[in-house]
Order: structure tokens, then C-alpha cells, then sequence
DNA sequence: AAACTGTGAGCGAATGTTCGTTTTGAGCGC
DNA sequence: GCGCTCAAAACGAACATTCGCTCACAGTTT
């Protein structure tokens, strides 16, 4: 049934990437099996692979997908922030969203698979860096703002914080998967924004100081 | 060749965890092969078999033994603080420290591919959970102390502060693991430290106001 | 009829696990 | 000391199953 459009094209297209990304989500990439994206996607084999090659270009075409499209919603959503705090604010709030599926917009949990695939293929690993690039670069500027502003101490390095929120979230991620059903987001969204409200809180104050620890690569304790 | 000692039986036991960890942190759960673990241990499939009934068995052993061990150190080197910043400095280091596999010591990246395996099975969620209040536990009773001296704002809620560093940590691991070689530890530990000093430095300001952000189940912008 | 998308049975490779066989060394009689 | 014995421990070829992927064909539109 050929149906010519380039609008079918990409329609497909899609409809496979959120199968795949509810499967992958739900049994990691190894144990997500081109049967069950079949399944859920109510397409045929065949018709998967004339879309994606293999397996796991399918799985990187998801990951694109899922994560390029929080990026682009989350552009739009803080264009509405006024204060800097109402900004950070939004980012939070939109990351902790984005990380379950909503209805056509597939979740971030799908993300989770690949940390465990990284040293299988390179095309993984580069798919991770230029999402966090993207993290710790929208991060950086928000904070940037904040500091000029006054709102966020002037002793703290943007790139430094920006790095440090995006690993808070992706940690928050991961303590969605393991709860399970028993996630609360208000539980997560309390953690992130604390973290928020110490920044802020630290505005005016000096740089404390936090002593050094020599790395030590543990001299075991017992077996 | 009855060796009758128990001391032997722990021994190959642990000469199993070490290679299991090994080999799941580099190929992930479904990646790994029970070839790959026979070929790291220099043992023999049977005698794995004999001491695992099963992959996924074996895989959570490993992850027990791994985060035990490390909680276990972790309490070691809590007891060199003096103050309460060089208490968190040390937690945070330590952290650091044991996301790398040193000599005998199995690092948590092992620990990452159950996060893909959570819907998989009940037991890896058990897991990961009985972590979770571990790392949970030991930052809030830091915070505590920290909030009863008057280094930490006394309107934080420790076990949110807790659970916001365990998020953090765990978010640094994974960074770790996206980064492969390039990995810098310093760069890490400065993100790590930078909240410390953010929370150190709030502790006398009053708690700010970060505007609430009403949950929004995405209307997608755009395909 | 021509063109092209979608189908799904089946192939070959690989994996977790079993189980019959081989090797080892502690205990024991001397 | 010494060698014999035998259960325990280690081994690894073989099995059933599963998975990613191909390809010959059917169905639909223009």
C-alpha cells in the first residue's frame, strides 16, 4: 500500500520511535526485542527494518528523537519565566515531566538503557555527550543570567553548576525508574528545587570552605 | 578436591563477584555472557553453576557485594572528619573514589545496567531500593548534624537534602560512564563539591522563594 | 500494469543452563 | 611419612531456546 506522501513517511516513522521508545523503557536495549516494537507498534517486522537498518540504529534514531524533543519544548516553555528563579524553576519542573511519557511524547526512561551500552558502541557513547553538551550548555547560560544578575553567588562557575544540575536530574531519572509505581514527583520535584533554593539562598554570601580530600584508591576494610 | 575450608569457598565466591563486575559494567546485564565471566574468572561454567544458580542470581549477588563493601568503607572514613564540611567532603570523595574499579575492589559502574532491568524483575528493584535508603540514610544524618551545628540552613528538610545528593552522586556515575576515557575526576569532584559549598554557604541567609511550576503534561510544540 | 509499501515464515548465530565426566587433595590405615 | 580412597569440586560439550534479520510474495494506490 504505498502511500506516496512524505507526511506518511514520517508518521510511520514516528509511530515506530514511540513503540520503541515504551519498549526500550520497559526492558532495557537487550531485552527489548524487535518482536515486542512489532507489537506494540502494530506494524510487521519488514516494515520496521525499511525504516531503520537495524536494531540498533533504531535504538539511537529513539534516543535522538526523545531527548531533541524535551530540548526543543523546554526552549519554549521558558520563554514564559520572568525572575531567574521562575526560570530555573521551569527547567526543573519540565525535566522532572518529561521523564515519564505523556500520551504521544515519549519519556526520558528510555534514555536509561544506553548508560549500560556505552562501551558497545561508539555511536552511543557520542549520542550521550552531545545530549549532556546540550544540558550543561543550557544550564551554564541560565546560570550565567543569574549571576549577572545577582541572583546566584558570584563565586560560582557556570559550567561547573550547570554540569552538577544536569547530573541532580539524571540522577532524579534514575530514582524514578527504581521506584517504580511508587514514584511520587512531588517527593523528586522537592529534592531538585532545594538544590535550587541553596544556590539562591547563597547569593550574598561567601565562598565557605570545604576542605580537600586526596583521592584514595581504597585500602579495603574487612573482606 | 573437597576443600573443606569455608575460607575457600568465599574466596573463589569473591574471585566470581570480582569478574562478574567486571564484565556487567563493561557490556551490561544482556551484553554480558556467562563466557565472558568464565573466561574473567579463569573458572569453568559448571564451577559458576555451582556457586550461582543463575545469571540474574549471580548479577544481583554482585551488585549486593559491591554496594555493601562500599557503604562499608565509606562508614571507615566518615570517622576521620573532624568538622561537619569535612565529613560531606569526605562522603563525597569517597563516592567519587568507588565508581572506578581499583585492584580488588569492584567499582559501582557494575551497578548501571540494573536501572535497565528494573521492569525485568522484582528482586533487581529490591536491590536497588535497599541502596537507595542506604545512601539516603547516611546523608541525612550528616545533614542533621549539620543543621544542628549551624553549618546548614535550618530550614532544610534533611531526608530531601539526603535524597537530592544521592541523586547527584548517582547522576555523577553516570557521567562517568558516558565520558569512558576522557574522564576527568576533578571535574566531577568539583561539581560534587560545589552544591557542599553552595549548602555551606546558605546557612545563614533566610530560605528564598522559588516560584511553584504547575506539573504540565506537555503539549508537544512542533513534530 | 507499474510501482512500491507492508508481510511474516524461516534462517543462522548465539545464549543460558544442564549433566555426565574428570581432577583434586584431605583423611586414614599403616 | 606414605599411598590409597572417594566424595567434593571443577570441567565443558551438548541442548533447547531465542533473537536479529532476510526475502519472496501479497496488497494497494496511481
Amino acid at each position: 500500500m504505498p502511500r506516496v506522501t512524505a507526511a506518511h513517511e514520517t508518521e510511520v516513522r514516528e509511530r515506530i520511535l514511540l513503540a520503541a521508545a515504551q519498549v526500550f523503557a520497559d526492558s532495557g536495549y537487550r531485552g527489548a526485542t524487535m518482536q515486542d516494537v512489532v507489537r506494540e507498534s502494530g506494524l510487521s517486522v519488514g516494515a520496521i527494518y525499511s525504516y531503520f537498518p537495524s536494531k540498533s540504529d533504531l535504538y539511537l534514531a529513539m534516543c535522538d528523537f526523545t531527548s531533541g524533543r524535551a530540548m526543543g519544548e523546554l526552549a519554549v516553555r521558558l520563554t514564559a519565566g520572568r525572575t531567574i528563579a521562575e526560570r530555573l524553576a521551569i527547567a526543573v519542573a519540565f525535566y522532572i515531566d518529561s521523564i515519564d511519557t505523556h500520551g504521544a511524547t515519549p519519556g526520558l526512561a528510555a534514555l536509561v538503557p544506553a548508560w549500560s551500552e556505552v562501551d558497545t558502541s561508539p555511536a552511543v557513547r557520542d549520542m550521550l555527550r552531545r545530549r549532556r553538551d546540550q544540558l550543561v550548555t543550557a544550564g551554564r547560560l541560565l546560570v550565567e543570567e543569574g549571576i549577572a544578575r545577582g541572583d546566584l553567588p558570584a563565586w560560582v562557575d557556570a559550567e561547573v553548576l550547570g554540569g552538577a544540575y544536569s547530573a541532580l536530574l539524571d540522577g532524579i531519572l534514575l530514582q524514578r525508574v527504581e521506584a517504580g509505581s511508587s514514584w511520587r514527583r512531588a517527593d523528586a520535584e522537592r529534592r531538585a528545587r532545594l538544590v535550587l533554593e541553596l544556590a539562591l539562598a547563597a547569593a550574598g554570601a561567601e565562598r565557605p570552605d570545604v576542605p580537600e580530600v586526596a583521592a584514595r584508591p581504597w585500602d579495603v576494610a574487612g573482606t
